[in-house]
Formats: C-alpha cells, structure tokens, sequence
DNA sequence: TAGTCAATAGCACAAATGGGGGATTTTTAT
DNA sequence: ATAAAAATCCCCCATTTGTGCTATTGACTA
C-alpha cells in the first residue's frame, strides 16, 4: 500500500515540480496539492494523508500554524516542513508544532521520496545543518555543566522537599526525623549552596537542577 | 584537499569494511583506524584528523567518554558516533559529550562518505529514528503549555525578586514601596498561585515558567 | 456615575524560619 | 582501629513570614 502524500507549497513551480517527482514514485500516492493551509485542513477528513509536506512561507496560516492544528486534530500524521527558513525561530518552532522533519529547500528530488518513506515510518529526516541547529538547541538546554555541591543523600531528600514546598515540621514526619534534624539539614545545605533562605535554596536547587523537578 | 578521517571500532570486520569504504572515496583520507579509543587519543596531535568515526561499545574507554575527552582537547574534531545503540541514554549522552552526528550501524557505503562531509561541513548527519528521539527529548524540555495565573506586571516583578531570594526589605528597597505593599503583592500573588509560602511560589514560578530565569 | 480593580499603606499576632551554640550515634573510609 | 563524615537530636532567640483585618488613591468600565 503506497504512502498518501499531500503537499501544501505557495509557489506554483515549486508545487508542481515536488508534485511530479512525488507522482514518479511507487511508494508514494500524492492525495492532493494545495496553495494554501486552509485548503488542506478543510479537506483533510476526505483524503487522509499519511505524510503532509508543508511549506512556511505560506499566504494566510503559515506552515508553523497549520502544522500545530493537523497535529492536534490528526496526531498520527506526520508533518514534513520543507522551508527556505533555517533560523533557530523556525526550526524551533516548527518542532513544538509537531513536525517531524524538516528539510531545507531545494531539496534534490531523491531525497524528497526518502524523507517521506523516512516519516511515514516513524523517523525524522533533517537537512544536517537543521539538524545541527536541533542540537545545539538541545544542548543549551539540557546539560549544562552543573556545579557539585556535593550534598549528601539525606541533604537531597530535605532539599527535593523544599522544592516541594513542604515547611519544617512536614519533611521531619514525611522523612520520620525531628524537627531539630531538618533544621540541622537545612542549615548544612545553607552552608554548601551559599545561601540564607529556603527560596535561595529552592531557586538555586532548580536553576541549577541540583533537584530534577 | 581531502577530509582526514580517524576510526575507532573495535570489531575487525567493521573496522577493516569500513576503512576500505572510505579509503575509495576521493574526498576522504584515512590517517588512522584504532580498536581503542585510548590509542586515538594517545596518537591525536600527530595526525589530526577533521572526522572521528566513534563506536561507543569499545573495551576500556567507551565511546562518549572519548567523545568528550577530545572535544575538549580539540574542540574543532567533528564526531560522528556509529553506533547499534539507539536507546534515549547513550544518544542524550553522546549529543552532550559533544558528538555532531550519531549513525545507526549497519551504515551504507554510500551513506558513510557522505556523513563524513555533512560532518566536515557544519551538518549534523543522523539516522532518521536517532533524530527521532531527539526530537522527542526536545520537545518534553522545552515548551510546555503553561497556565495562566493573571498576574499583575508589579506582581510578576515582585514573584521576580522572591525567585532571586529577596526578602521583604529587599524588595520594598529595591521596588521603592513600603515593605506593607510588598506584604500585599505577595499576598495576592500567592491567592493566584493557590501557594502558602515563598518557597512554594518559587517552586511554582520556575518550574511553570512563569518567571523565566 | 457607580463599581471594580490594581497599587499603595497600615496594624496585629501567631507561626515559621535562620543562626548561634552544642551533643550523641552511626556509617564510611583509611 | 581510628579518624572523618553524616545523621541524629536539643536549646535559645531575634527576625521573617503568613494571614486576619482595614483604607486610600487612581484608572478603567459598564
């Protein structure tokens, strides 16, 4: 059974052009072109695309947009941007929208049929540059190297519970320990963060992920 | 002037198909195939290479280890990871070990060359399912829909201070208003967060994003 | 024009907190 | 075996905080 392909592509050379070398393909059955995003959501239901290749620089809703909404109604299908745009706005962007993949045009023709077969079963085609953009991305969220304060295992426990918001008197009957405990704790994990205040603590705990919320 | 790429795989089979592959393209240049990660490193300042070719499941050092050793040594190296491991562990390890492109093995011939140029050229080259994930790690860090608490701007700019670990007088001093306002800012603020207490609100604020640190 | 809301300011008081001293026991490492 | 580190518990006390009230001003709205 061949994949069901729709195309949304302002640009009617570019439109046609994809379209053609889509038609050429035995694995891929092109279900419908359209100029504009809104053309393709008000006739989703009758075609069912398996894989939508969706420009952004559209008249009207732009790719990004329309993107979010196919997914939110349709989540199986799976969205390929194809876009001049490389900047970090559009790549992220586009992600949170659900795309799966994002090649920058021009896109050479075998790479097209590729990166539909790539989507349809269940991976995410990427011009490298994009896909480099991802993980710089992805890094300079995740894994900063984050600073040991060395606190021991006790200490995490009181602090992952003052990130939860729990005073003195719930962690010591939540971890079985007096008060006076916590407080010794609380005061030891003062001294190693550097800090005089439960919500220094809290905000240096989770700025720094010290706590994994 | 050829891209000068290095090898580390402790298969000999693999190692050996490898090598050959890339010593018959024109682009590339083989300068050193290793079985250990330890010996590339040891070797490194004499041959230099643009590209490292890293298996991760090796004896003795493991790949991401090495991947991180020399980008930091040389942080110009391009790493492309080939790999049968696909899991979420080893590719998050691997991106922030510093890897620009991660490759599910068996890799094809033609594929393999063409990785090592994308790598060269500031592409991220990655097997669809591997960009896959990073994709999906991406979207669970960044963009969750937050909730609205209808926060006045003074109360955002008060939440601010209390993130930032200020105490009543600090605030009041540094918002020019009396520390009685300050109490009534916090008041309201905590009513919309439905929090009891600093710590609680700084929790609340950081993890939803509703103060962006 | 009356009504709502945000921002400002105040009073009072109990509870929670932070910091200053300790001490004892258990675990870990050398 | 012995020293160091971690975990436990206690006292005191000033300060900070949370929350119950009230009240004035200005800006916007129905």
């Amino acid at each position: 059974m061949p994949i069901k392909v729709a195309l949304v592509e302002d640009n009617i050379d570019y439109r046609t052009g994809t379209s053609l070398v889509l038609r050429h393909s035995t694995q891929c059955l092109m279900v419908g072109t359209y100029e504009k995003a809104e053309d393709l959501i008000s006739e989703f239901d009758e075609i069912l695309p398996d894989v939508v290749l969706m420009d952004i620089g559209l008249p009207g809703m732009n790719g990004v947009e329309a993107s979010r909404q196919l997914k939110n109604c349709y989540p199986n299908v799976q969205i390929v941007i194809l876009s001049v745009f490389e900047d970090d706005e559009n790549v992220f962007k586009a992600i949170c929208a659900g795309a799966s993949g994002y090649l920058k045009k021009p896109v050479m023709p075998e790479r097209l049929v590729g990166a539909v077969e790539d989507a349809y079963s269940g991976g995410t085609p990427m011009s490298p540059k994009i896909a480099r953009k991802v993980l710089d991305m992805f890094k300079s969220f995740a894994p900063t190297a984050r600073k040991d304060y060395s606190l021991s295992e006790r200490e995490k426990e009181v602090l992952k519970l003052l990130v939860d918001g729990d005073d003195y008197k719930i962690i010591a009957e939540k971890l079985f320990i007096s008060v006076h405990t916590v407080r010794a704790h609380i005061r030891s994990i003062y001294d190693k963060l550097h800090v005089h205040s439960k919500s220094q603590a809290v905000s240096k705990a989770l700025r720094e992920q010290i706590i994994h919320s």
